[in-house]
DNA sequence: AGTTTGATTGTTGAC
DNA sequence: GTCAACAATCAAACT
């Protein structure tokens, strides 16, 4: 398993995409939410599976694969780094038991029926060069032939993992249905996730309030709708589209609307009865809440607005409004609990740049997490949000496409849709990630970090635990939980966890500093941010370059 | 005809 | 005239 015995490895064990998919991924819409309303199996989050089809390696905005984490364009990306500055990656080695290599804990369900083992060696650390003799369980590159997807060069690891993508199907959606169920009930105060944050615009121009522009009754001869108007279920299919497409774009950035569309077309194809039942069952009930929503609304202008005007000019209280698409924030400002919510999907990275970032300002950097910890998320944590649908249907055996897709060395075509009976698996089990050091002499602090994603919904795991710093500490597998192992090779001249001598981060000579976000191994933000940085490259071209071995 | 997302385009009001 | 803000439109596939 682990090429090169004694090298460091990244070890993934369980669903891992939560971590890893990611690239952006590591945002993961889906991670874990919580259950809103409370239909635990109806959650899926597609979101990260599609992480794993495409590539990190898009080239973002800044098209520099270091910008994300050191300039922190990419709160995503960044955040993913953050926190994990003890760290440097040589090795990957990632162990999924019941998820697909790279699909998302969410979609782990396609492919959770069998365990299986990526192991991505990577001797070298050269991003891009580490293509050669990887084993992972998929083939990135097949998987994005297989959905038709353009994916980037590995190189690259910034953007996919905008804010965008991580606020999508998770947050947004969640908070959207919080907001039309909202509509009802009184307005939560929710938490959002920093992508919403960040995503958002300014707040809302309660100026604005001069719509710049003609009514809309446009072309479609759509009428004016009142804010306030309950909105309709979505079906089904659009319930998994949003889920899924988050995942996709983060994955593969470049992907037109067009692909993506085809792509979850194949995939709501593939999706088993069940898991389609588990979606058309949301649709159910959010058709039942639309419809006492509306009584509720219409009760409301009957009272408030006997007249005729009702329907041209709404009479809103003054309640949760659904602003605009362009225009939606957070429901509340952005602040800790923003801040823990984007742990919860993502890793935390402390640059507080890159974490805090926000267009309104309005949040402030966030203390740095503890040393050595990194805040995985698992959005239920504090979010309010309902997990999406794929995560509910971790039950259910994964689409048969998908299943094949991870279990076939040359998958077939994507028109293909082989059918195949997939067992029913238990649902993921907590994630756990750890980091150990497996270097050859040079370890370095292991960090555990458990999201327990207590199926639960009342009880909300910490945030982010961590830390194991113990060497030995590696082994620790939970039962039912997911398990990330990150073996960390240090650097040669890295020295020990305890007390190195100079900074971790290659290159780099500067004796280390405290901190309370690393032990004494880095000797500045910078560092910490490029080596993690580094390390991500690399383990992006790994994914990106080559294929996976399913053990 | 409506839904999904995000980019683009067009319109409007404010400077 | 420029800019910001926002709505409309478009893409493919599905309900």
């Amino acid at each position: 398993m682990f090429p090169g015995g004694s090298d460091s490895y990244l070890a993934i064990s369980g669903e891992a995409h939560h971590f890893l998919s990611s690239s952006d991924t590591f945002h993961t819409p889906s991670l874990g939410d919580e259950d809103l309303d409370l239909d635990p199996d109806s959650a899926l989050g597609v979101s990260d599976v599609v992480s794993d089809f495409g590539e990190l390696g898009e080239d973002g905005p800044s098209g520099v694969p270091g910008n994300a984490v050191v300039g922190g364009n990419d709160p995503s990306f960044a955040s993913t780094f953050v926190s994990t500055p003890s760290q440097s990656l040589e090795h990957l080695s990632l162990n999924q038991q019941s998820g697909g290599p790279m699909l998302g804990p969410d979609l782990s369900q396609f492919s959770s029926s069998s365990p299986m083992t990526i192991d991505v060696p990577l001797s070298d650390m050269n991003p891009g060069l580490l293509g050669h003799n990887q084993l992972t369980t998929i083939d990135q590159s097949e998987l994005s032939a297989q959905l038709g997807l353009s994916l980037p060069r590995p190189q690259s690891p910034d953007q996919p993992l905008s804010a965008d993508s991580l606020s999508d199907s998770l947050q947004d959606e969640d908070v959207d249905d919080f907001r039309r169920s909202a509509l009802v009930d009184p307005p939560l105060s929710l938490s959002v996730s920093l992508a919403a944050s960040l995503s958002e615009q300014p707040a809302v121009p309660a100026s604005s309030a001069a719509p710049a522009h003609k009514g809309v009754g446009g072309k479609k001869g759509k009428k004016k709708k009142d804010p306030n108007e309950p909105q309709k279920p979505v079906s089904a299919y659009a319930l998994f589209f949003r889920d899924t497409q988050a995942a996709i774009k983060g994955q593969n950035p470049s992907a037109t609307f067009g692909e993506v569309s085809k792509i979850v077309a194949s995939m709501w194809d593939s999706l088993g009865e069940e898991q389609k039942q588990v979606y058309k069952r949301k649709t159910e009930a959010a058709k039942k809440e639309y419809l006492k929503a509306l009584a509720a609304y219409k009760a409301n202008q009957l009272q408030t607005q006997p007249s005729i005007e009702v329907l041209d000019a709404p009479v809103s209280p003054p309640e949760p409004v659904t602003p605009p698409r362009s225009s939606r924030i957070p429901v509340h400002a952005p602040d800790n609990n923003t801040i823990t919510n984007i742990c919860t999907s993502n890793i935390i990275l402390d640059l507080p740049q890159v974490t805090t970032r926000s267009r309104t300002g309005a949040h402030k950097p966030q203390a740095p997490p503890p040393a050595n910890k990194i805040l995985i998320s698992k959005q239920q944590l504090q979010s309010p949000r309902q997990p999406p649908p794929l995560q509910q249907m971790q039950n259910t055996p994964p689409p048969p496409r998908l299943q094949q897709m991870l279990h076939s060395p040359a998958p077939p075509p994507l028109q293909a849709k082989p059918r195949v009976i997939a067992t029913a698996t238990p649902p993921p089990p907590p994630l756990q990630i750890k980091f150990v050091p497996v270097a050859q002499s040079d370890v370095s602090a292991p960090i555990i970090v458990t999201t327990a994603e207590s199926p639960a919904a009342e009880v909300p795991p910490p945030t982010a635990i961590i830390t194991d710093l113990s060497p030995t500490a590696t082994e620790e597998v939970t039962e039912e939980g997911m398990e990330v192992e990150l073996n960390v090779s240090l650097t040669p001249d890295a020295p020990p966890a305890d007390a190195p001598s100079v900074c971790v981060r290659a290159g780099c000579n500067n004796t280390p500093i405290e901190s309370k976000d690393w032990d004494r191994e880095y000797c500045s933000n910078e560092c910490v941010a490029t080596h993690c940085r580094d390390v991500f490259m690399a383990w992006c071209a790994i994914r990106g370059q080559n294929s996976t071995t399913v053990t």
